[in-house]
RNA sequence: GCCGUGUUGGUCAACCGGUUAAGACGCCUCCCUUUCACGGAGGAAUAACGGGUUCGAUUCCCGUACAUGGUACCA
């Protein structure tokens, strides 16, 4: 009898989708960093592709490490980016209030139910105890150096104490923390979106703290409280959760049913372009990139780190080069609007591994999309950047000829600054260099001639362009010995768009002050 | 050390047992352009190593190596 098998890939994780959360804290110092994007951004994705609830939560964890300003920053990256969410620590929402501070008393209901049901239990070992600990492992050989069920009866915790005991050690005052109980016989495993099937022995999970000594809860705690408390579906985070999903499935087990258990996606690493390891910020100063999604000034020190947006990168591209790191869609298409992100996304095409970033690339989606957007998305950002370099733009529209007429040429928004500037002012210094060597008196004169037939000619890119190879041929000089100059004298180095479209832009009274006034520097 | 995850060109990566092993970035050559770019046409460059399983392995399994993450009263 034939013998059929299919494989069926998990894909009930998409029934019963109400909610999709990303939350994390700000980093010691604030910063959006590229990581911190990118996992939103796939939520998002995720979220839109499939109809869910879109929640961001930035959460204060405690008042040492609040940065000032970190939260509100955040969702100004976010709100450059396009990505708006459902609910979020700045609009309140129904499951309101979002800091941690503000629900401590409610973890601690479930650190207390979780002790009640013999699942954890106090702690009063000092940091300088649990050393100790830690090295009498060491030393006698053990592999493993957690606070576990191999050492716990032999630490200063209420499982070993008596109950007098303990109360009398609380009652006194002596700080402590809540630990959850891990049983060492079982094994745990859950469905990683990304990952498949993921299964830990629960004898290398270690008793976490779950409640810190000043009440607080540890991630730990606080995520599984508030995803349950939020209704939350799906989840996605890091791949540096992966080893502490263990403690948060047997978390839910405990407190909640795993039924009730959100599907977790772990996404992978955004590494260092040379080299090892996670790309930091660091790396960025280092390398000279940006690694943060906008400027961020750190207020305790007033430092300034470089953000995408402020470098000349467009939203679009951004986005769109944060999507295909760690992400493909399986086919050639790589340029996409984040409509069609959504659209083409798919939560079993994000890769496992961890992906080196290329600034080379990321700069290269910044090059097509400027080509691909109208130059009315981004003139007045562009006008902004020229302003800040001294460069006062009066008129837009001939602001967006002469992007239009450069845009091939920039990479990033910054760019555009060389590009044009010799478009609003005479170039500050002309390549005299490349000149000299074969300018004669026969050039000065065509030039001198070529004035006054443009004074008196229709001032039209092709006509001039005519005008000046006639000219040329009359006085029996190749053109190409004649072009070089003329450039130099409109633009003061060789580049940029052809000579004759930037004569007609900039104007024939422009065009003929350059000509003259270069010539004196010429022939001087 | 221990635990987890992973390993296709320099980088991002497709192909989920039989392929001349896609494509993109970067690099090189040529064409276009009397500049610089864009664009077009080519080129160099890849399955970590060792065992299995199989008629057949880049693809599946096991080791090794390497990388990466965790191993905090940080997230």
């Amino acid at each position: 009898m034939p013998l059929f098998l299919c494989s069926i890939f998990p894909k009930q994780y998409l029934c019963n989708m109400s909610k999709v959360r990303v939350r994390f804290a700000p980093s010691p110092t604030g910063g959006l960093h590229l990581g911190g994007v990118r996992t939103v951004l796939f939520n998002y994705l995720f979220a839109k592709k499939h109809g869910g609830e879109f929640i961001v939560r930035v959460e204060d964890t405690d008042q040492s490490r609040f940065v000032q300003g970190a939260e509100e920053y955040i969702f100004e990256c976010l709100a450059w980016c396009g990505i708006t969410a459902d609910e979020s620590v700045v609009h309140g929402g129904p499951y309101a209030p979002y800091r941690q501070s503000e629900r401590k008393e409610l973890y601690r209901q479930y650190a207390d139910k979780l002790i009640a049901d013999g699942h954890a239990y106090y702690a009063f070992d000092t940091p300088e105890e649990i050393e100790a600990m830690r090295e009498s492992r060491k030393a006698a050989g053990s592999g493993s150096l957690q606070y576990d069920a191999g050492i716990r009866m032999r630490m200063n915790n209420s499982l070993r104490l008596l109950p007098e005991e303990t109360n009398a050690l609380m009652d006194a005052g002596k700080p402590y923390v809540v630990r959850i109980k891990v049983e060492p016989t079982e094994s745990i495993s859950f469905t990683d979106m990304i990952r498949g099937e993921c299964s830990f022995e629960n004898a290398n999970v270690d008793d976490k703290v779950l409640l810190k000594a000043d009440g607080m809860p540890t991630y730990h705690l606080a995520v599984v409280v508030d995803d349950y408390l939020m209704k939350i579906t799906h989840a996605f985070r890091g791949e540096e959760w992966l080893p502490s999903a263990p403690v948060h499935v047997l978390l839910w087990k405990y407190l909640f049913g795993l039924d009730e258990m959100p599907q977790w996606a772990h996404l992978p690493l955004i590494l260092k372009p040379d080299g090892n390891g996670k790309l930091s910020k660091r790396d960025g100063d280092r390398l000279g990139f940006p690694v943060y999604a906008m400027d961020w000034t750190d207020p305790k020190t007033n430092e300034v780190t470089k953000g995408f947006k402020e470098l000349g990168f467009l939203p679009e591209a951004f986005l769109n080069m944060l999507a295909m790191l760690g992400w493909n869609p399986g086919t050639e298409q790589e340029i996409f609007s984040i409509d069609e992100l959504i659209e083409a996304f798919s939560i079993d095409r994000v890769h496992k591994t961890g992906a080196k970033f290329d600034f080379e690339k990321a700069k290269w989606f910044n090059h097509q999309w400027i080509q691909k957007l109208p130059i009315a998305h981004y003139s007045a950002r562009v006008k902004t950047i020229l302003g800040g370099k001294g460069i006062d733009v009066p008129d837009t529209i001939y602001l967006e000829k002469v992007l239009e007429l450069v845009k091939g040429r920039s990479s990033l928004l910054s760019d555009f600054y060389e590009q044009s500037a010799y478009f609003f002012a005479a170039p500050a210094s002309l390549d005299i260099d490349s000149v000299k060597p074969k300018w004669s008196e026969e050039k000065n004169d065509f030039f001198v001639a070529f004035m006054e037939l443009i004074k008196n000619n229709i001032f039209v890119a092709a006509d001039m362009e005519t005008a000046f190879k006639a000219l040329a041929a009359e006085k029996n000089i190749k053109p190409g010995e004649l072009l070089a100059p003329l450039r130099i004298m409109l633009v003061g180095a060789k580049f940029g768009p052809g000579v004759f479209e930037i004569a007609a832009l900039i104007g024939k009274t422009e065009t003929l002050a350059r000509i003259e006034n270069a010539l004196k520097a010429f022939n001087a």
